[in-house]
DNA sequence: ATACTGTTTGGTAACTCTACCAAGATTTGG
DNA sequence: CCAAATCTTGGTAGAGTTACCAAACAGTAT
């Protein structure tokens, strides 16, 4: 494992684990093994080190969401909502974004991708949404993840059971796998 | 105008332009004024002042929500998600009560006082949801409010229209149609 | 061997931040 | 009017941060 390999996978566990705001590079060399100086040698500037750890993070999500053939759709969006790290980085990675315009396209990959693969998992699931419909349920995820990163109680817990199943009530048909749309 | 409102006013208005990094002492202190060692007279810890200025901001959001009888709710929620500092406010106020557990209660008090004025927004728009529809309905709004702050591009922009559109047409009929659809 | 190229380290300058302290200045109560 | 409480400031210790630099190191080609 390269030493650039290391220093981004080290990056991606302190952004899980701890947020934006630990993202040094003291700290990232340190859980990379590395001198912090060495750091600055592959990353010169901090918001290099952020785009690239960003992109790793995001590719990281990506792959492992993508790669596993689920056996129940649904249980894996609610796991995926409960999964505090990734709700942790993709909050991170979105108020770097506000202040750096230039993650914000790797932002924008990023929630294209998800939205094509919940409308993937929906399908398998047997609905047959219309891209409008996608959009607000990918916006309710995200909106039900976050309020739950900022309260972590039994009730926004709760509320992502809730939420998810208030969701597939309101789509199409859940019963008829393969129902055509209008 | 007391030293200790001014201090507060001084960190919502940071907290709304700059977010949550940009919170710190000496900025504070010099936008409301004062000296820096004066704040931590007022403010010994950092949380403290963090706090006070969360549930300051919190306060203020609401007042002026819920203090103006809007002339077209739906408009209201349009302007609300497009308004990119409360959005910047909300979104550290959650990354900073994922990381300081004693925060979490004053979001939990947020979430349900917005949730109560989108339910309230809503019956002014005709609709009657029951309480499972609103929690769907303001985790989009949070989740279209989110995604567009961490993309501001003209897509995001636009999501945010057809998201809200899409979730208005989910709810069931509006019993008193006061505008004519677009 | 020698020169060249890329890697790695310790050290550090310059800066920011939090928290504290001693000492004035101001207000308030008796 | 005076004393006590409250307010306010400059200064600073101590920890952390980014970014840079000179120098040691390793490998590879000449």
């Amino acid at each position: 494992m390269s030493v650039k390999q290391r220093l981004l996978a080290a990056g991606v566990t302190l952004l899980h684990e701890q947020g934006l705001a630990a993202l040094t590079q003291p700290r990232i060399a340190k859980a990379a093994g590395v001198s912090q100086s060495h750091l600055t040698y592959y990353f010169p500037t901090r918001n290099e080190l952020l785009l690239a750890i960003a992109e790793q993070s995001v590719n990281d999500a990506l792959t492992r969401q993508l790669g596993s053939p689920e056996a129940d759709p649904a249980q894996a969006l609610a796991a995926a909502m409960r999964f505090l790290p990734r709700v942790r980085m993709l909050l991170g990675l979105v108020a770097a974004a506000d202040q750096e315009p230039s993650l914000r396209e790797a932002v924008s990959r990023l929630v294209d991708h998800v939205r094509q693969s919940i409308a993937q998992l929906l399908s398998h699931l047997g609905y047959a949404p219309e891209a409008p419909q996608v959009l607000v349920f990918h916006a309710a995820i995200v909106g039900l993840a976050v309020m739950n990163l900022g309260r972590q109680s039994p009730q926004s817990e709760a509320e992502l059971a809730v939420g998810l199943r208030q969701l597939l009530a309101l789509l199409p048909h859940p019963t008829a796998p393969g129902s055509p749309a209008p």
